[in-house]
DNA sequence: CAACTACATAGACACACATCTATATTTACT
DNA sequence: AGTAAATATAGATGTGTGTCTATGTAGTTG
């Protein structure tokens, strides 16, 4: 818990006073779990996987790619779906993944709502 | 680990090849940990806090707004500031934090180049 | 139907981490 | 010098999570 005693201001400190931030469209809980998804060294990698390639990544070539068992590659989907980062079709015994450019999208405006202001939007992308 | 058992391709699986994604610049590992920065709730709302503001922040300011005790903050300062996602500068006693562009900037690089072939980078930022 | 394959789920486990309290360190002021 | 204030550091603790093995479920094929 916080110490919520009365605390003095001191004299070049703390002026002015702290404007407060927009809020976040679609909630921060949502943003949040997206950059969660995206904090992990495997998860990120293979989302650049399912990012690079043109047509629907099957799981199994996920699977193949990277050292890790099957149920764990399974978790990582998961998260990476329900953070809304890719999204799935199924096709028979197999699953295809693809990236949902609308979580993409999604934090690229809350990025760009917190760059420092005066700084032109080019400076978040290319 | 994986089970590096052969298996044979199914027939309407796995085609084509799987292109190998871009090299992230600047490295992987710095921008998983920049995800990681903004992957808490109480951290993302710090940086937006500081982010919302033209002057940098105190850190006195930061400890007062957030319902988390004062080292837990310093903490999550440190963090931010490691993932160089802000900037302090230290005059007396007192800390002030402002966000680095060029934190924001990777992020926005990377993010970019995962966009879907197609879509214009607008989708990216507003 | 039976065997096999692709993926998902369950449970266990180790490690990471967000948080706290207590204390140290540094600076300012009297 | 001595006290008070701002921030940092240390250590403890509970929760979260990445990973595994084992098993389940549902398509496919002989």
């Amino acid at each position: 818990m916080a110490r919520r005693s009365i605390r003095i201001q001191p004299e070049g400190c703390c002026t002015p006073p702290l404007r407060s931030p927009a809020p976040v469209e679609g909630g921060s809980e949502a943003i949040v779990s997206r950059f969660k998804a995206l904090a992990d060294a495997t998860r990120f990698e293979i989302f650049r996987l399912v990012a690079a390639q043109d047509a629907p990544v099957c799981a199994c070539d996920i699977v193949d790619r990277f050292e890790v068992s099957q149920p764990t590659i399974a978790h990582h989907m998961k998260v990476l779906e329900r953070a809304g980062l890719i999204t799935v079709s199924r096709q028979g015994v197999w699953a295809y993944y693809a990236v949902d450019p609308r979580g993409l999208e999604a934090i690229g405006v809350v990025m760009s709502g917190l760059m420092p202001a005066g700084l032109p939007a080019s400076s978040v992308v290319r």
